[in-house]
RNA sequence: GGCGGCGUGGCCGAGUGGUUCAGGCAGGGGCCUGCAAAGCCCUUUACGGCGGUUCGAUUCCGCCCGCCGCCUCCA
């Protein structure tokens, strides 16, 4: 079974699912008040290569990402460009979303949003005030945190070591200056809406709290999000819940950041990439592998060098797919009807096929190593270690002329790499009339031995954009520039 | 001040108390090729510093140095 870092007990532990065979998963997804940016697109993949592995392990997973639709930051945007909140993040949601689908990012089961539940956060700032957890002072409603058993459990703080680095904020209506606002009063020209305890809108920290159960129900197996979120957005949702004497996550996962040059990328800091920027010149699937490469918990660092590395490793995939001739799926679509699942399932296929059992064997070896790297806190690198070993065993046995035993160990490459969500690509398909007429006019060339000719023409085909490989079936193109690139 | 993380070979980046090796990229040599490309084979450069534990530490412990983060909104 797999086993996953818990910050909540900060060691690596079994994942013990509330149901068998189904994982209930809830994920912090974006406030939609600006351009998602390379950070929000690491932990996107890092949570998607998580449900996509569970999935690929035969389990039913039920992820839930929220986005956050009402918030200080949508607010004064809106009030800075003189127009609706709501329009600042629909068009943010929407931004949001066009990068899910680039980056591969399979859609969420629920993606709730908080403008959505503003009623049923209401009703749990009510409970929470009826139980004398939460009080209402001029800026809203707060709740006590001192009355929380066990906060700062997931920053690992003493409520003593908190409060000795709280910083006070001049104005607050609070009570001690951990307590942390249930629901902000509406201040002029502010959206807010009615409730019990005046006019306002929900704090932050609520809405997961409400989203989470309501749609997971209690003692849901993992709540995941950027490490950064540890503290206080997860230590004040948990603190609710327990307030509400409601069984909350069972598993805490957090992942490290995207760092530019040794700091973190935030908007704040200034340094950061967007997603959009990103892609222009990049495939997607680079990002992924990218991330992929370091541990989830590892800060990553992404630079023109690290993005290059990534597409010359991820060419070297592709390499398999074009050589033996898989067909990927689109990012984030169904996967291919053929693509074996798992060895047991690839040797009914070809029970019979001479000299199969070999690579059978050493398929299963591959994906077993492959489990066993993926269950141990999601070892992608390891992982993708094993996967171009792989890669590199279906080169050799087709060097060898072993064409059975490359297929399956191709396919089983493909296999493993969907798993984590990276579809293989034999590249660009497509070649316009005039390239594959010179390719065509090369081929005559080389048949009768013309070599300058066919020199003369793969300069022409490069050129094009098309770098030219030989095989026995003639001239071969091969898109030799960037998506995007000029 | 409290809590936490990091420092591996040209670059990125795993991992482990001890003989062989992560993996990728880049470099060198070879095979293949008309030449290439792709692929395959071989190959070079390691574990921040100082102590300690140990038969033996990059891996455990302590200290130090350097870098970073959280404790405020933050993916």
């Amino acid at each position: 079974m797999l086993r996953l870092h818990d910050t909540g007990t900060g060691e690596v532990r079994p994942l013990e699912l509330r149901d068998e065979g189904r994982v209930s998963l809830y994920v912090c997804g974006p406030t939609v008040y600006d351009t998602p940016h390379l950070g929000h697109g690491r932990f996107a993949l890092v949570f998607d290569v998580l449900r996509r592995y569970l999935e690929w392990r035969g389990l039913e997973v039920i992820y839930v990402s929220n986005i956050t639709d009402i918030d200080d930051k949508i607010i004064a945007r809106a009030a800075s460009e003189h127009r609706s909140e709501a329009e600042v993040a629909q068009q943010f949601e929407a931004s949001w979303w066009d990068a899910m689908d680039r980056l591969g990012v399979k859609r969420p089961s629920h993606t709730p949003h908080a403008t959505a539940y503003v009623d049923q956060m209401i009703e749990l700032v009510s409970e929470l005030l009826g139980r004398g957890l939460a009080y209402v002072s001029p800026g809203g409603v707060y709740l006590s945190v001192e009355a929380v058993d066990g906060y700062g459990l997931l920053g690992h703080q003493s409520l003593d070591s908190l409060r000795s680095g709280a910083r006070v904020e001049p104005d607050s209506s609070k009570r001690s200056p951990l307590d942390f606002a249930l629901w902000k009063a509406a201040k002029p020209g502010e959206p807010s809406w009615d409730s019990p305890f005046g006019p306002g809108r929900p704090g932050w920290h609520t809405e997961c709290v409400v989203m989470s159960l309501g749609l997971l129900g209690e003692d849901f197996d993992i709540h995941g999000g950027a490490i950064d979120l540890i503290f206080p957005h997860h230590e004040n949702e948990r603190a609710q819940a327990v307030a509400l004497g409601r069984r909350f996550a069972r598993h805490w996962v957090h992942n490290g950041w995207v760092e530019v040059g040794g700091e973190k990328m935030s908007k704040s800091l200034g340094n950061f990439t967007s997603l959009d920027d990103l892609l222009a010149r990049t495939d997607a699937r680079a990002y992924r592998l990218l991330v992929l490469r370091s541990h989830y918990r590892s800060p990553i660092e992404v630079t023109p060098r690290t993005v290059a590395d990534a597409e010359e490793a991820l060419a070297r995939l592709d390499g398999i797919a074009r050589r033996f001739g898989l067909a990927g799926g689109p990012p984030g679509g169904p996967r291919p009807a053929t693509a074996p699942h798992g060895v047991s399932r690839m040797g009914r296929q070809r029970p019979d096929v001479p000299g199969a059992g070999t690579a059978l064997e050493a398929a299963a070896s591959y994906v077993e190593r492959f489990v066993g790297h993926m269950d141990d806190d999601l070892d992608t690198p390891g992982a993708l270690a094993g996967i171009f070993e792989l890669a590199r065993a279906a080169n050799a046995a087709a060097d060898a002329g072993d064409g059975t035993g490359a297929e399956i160990l191709a396919s089983t490459a493909q296999d493993l790499c969907s798993a984590l969500g990276l579809e293989l690509s034999p590249g660009s398909q497509e070649v316009d009339a005039l390239s594959a007429g010179l390719a065509a006019e090369r081929d005559q060339a080389r048949a009768r031995r013309d070599f300058q000719r066919a020199d003369e023409l793969r300069e022409q085909l490069a050129e094009l954009g098309w770098t030219v490989e030989d095989s026995q079936e003639g001239t071969r193109l091969r898109r030799s520039d960037r998506p995007g690139a000029s």
